[in-house]
DNA sequence: CAAATTTGATACCGATTGGTATCTTAAAAA
DNA sequence: TTTTTAAGATACCAATCGGTATCAAATTTG
């Protein structure tokens, strides 16, 4: 009965791209099950409803990023290059997708409201993890001397996820790299020139 | 029967707020039934399907924004006060909005896929519409000689446009107007030291 | 091996979806 | 005023929605 995990995955995998392509709302049971070859029984087996399957998804979507993008940051050794870490995590989106989709973030960002309270406040908490770890390598910058002391890191880590964001919406919508690499290449610019000693 | 054309406006008005807060694939024919006093019959007179509804609301929105902004753009009379515009546009769909539920276009951007072909097209040529009337800015102020003549236009449209898409969202999901007033304030500082002469 | 348990398929449920045919009523044209 | 036309309400449609009760098969456990 060890296939029961395997199943779980299975569901998971699937309707984790369905919902970061098609959009939470737009995705349906029958999508799952046909993108599957389970069936309902088999999924309402593991999940207790639609809205912990949409949770589930988005948490585990969010969990891979945040643990391949930490495990990048910590493999560079200067405050410069960490910064290019996250920069490169958002052009990864469009040139080279870990998930397909875009932004999971910016996609339940985007669809929630507030009948769906639970799924908005992990996009929070997400938002809040994501904004802390760029603010950490602001602070930890300043510690090595590698960061202009009167930088303010709330500031930067603002900056640099909205215009991200932003330019993976852009890209996205327009089906091309160009918006979401001229953004990266000015952040690179404004990195060195503003936020660097 | 000249009632006609009111009761166009009534559905118009209501299905516009309704998408652009709920979302287009999560507002039902009936939820606009609801907040019209309308029934379905009524709607079906004056549009041939939801689609078409989804289509006319959005290109509602984007006109009313694009002849508003193009006003106070067209009443200021110089660069820095007609880019400055364009962020206060964005910061006012947080803090006194036109219309609820953040910007149009990147709440269309998000949530369409290529089932909604028409709908994505439209978004395509908001986005670029938009685009070039801050390329135009940049552009006039190059002749006025009030922008560096190497500045690149489509950079700078870019990365306004991007950070301040972002930071509607960023400032939408926390329910607080913060992050979009400091990413305009931050491109104001850099619309001042590194656009303007 | 036998018994107990879990898994997943089948078949169903009521509610809601977008959409339409019809008919009354109200307004415009004659 | 009468006729014609158009607007909008009613009542319906098949399809699909999320969800569940049930049962057979597969798997663990004893």
């Amino acid at each position: 009965m060890r296939s029961s995990e395997l199943t779980k995955a299975k569901v998971l995998k699937e309707a984790t791209t369905l919902f970061n392509t098609k959009g939470y709302k737009s995705t349906s049971l029958s999508d799952i099950t046909d993108a599957t070859g389970l069936t309902k029984g088999a999924i309402y087996r593991h999940f207790e409803s639609k809205e912990s399957l949409e949770i589930e998804a988005f948490q585990k979507m969010m969990q891979a990023i945040f643990i391949t993008l930490n495990e990048k940051i910590k493999a560079e050794n200067n405050t410069r290059d960490k910064l290019f870490c996250v920069l490169d995590l958002f052009k990864s989106y469009i040139t080279n997708p870990l998930i397909n989709g875009g932004c999971p973030l910016l996609n339940v960002a985007v669809e929630v409201d507030d009948t769906n309270l639970e799924l908005k406040q992990k996009a929070q908490q997400a938002l809040t993890v994501f904004r802390e770890s760029v603010e950490k390598i602001i602070i930890n910058g300043k510690t090595h001397k590698q960061v202009g002391a009167v930088v303010n890191e709330k500031l930067v880590a603002t900056v640099l996820i909205s215009s991200l964001e932003g330019g993976v919406m852009m890209s996205k919508l327009q089906n091309s790299n160009s918006d979401i690499e001229i953004v990266v290449n000015h952040l690179k610019n404004w990195i060195v020139s503003d936020i660097l000693l």
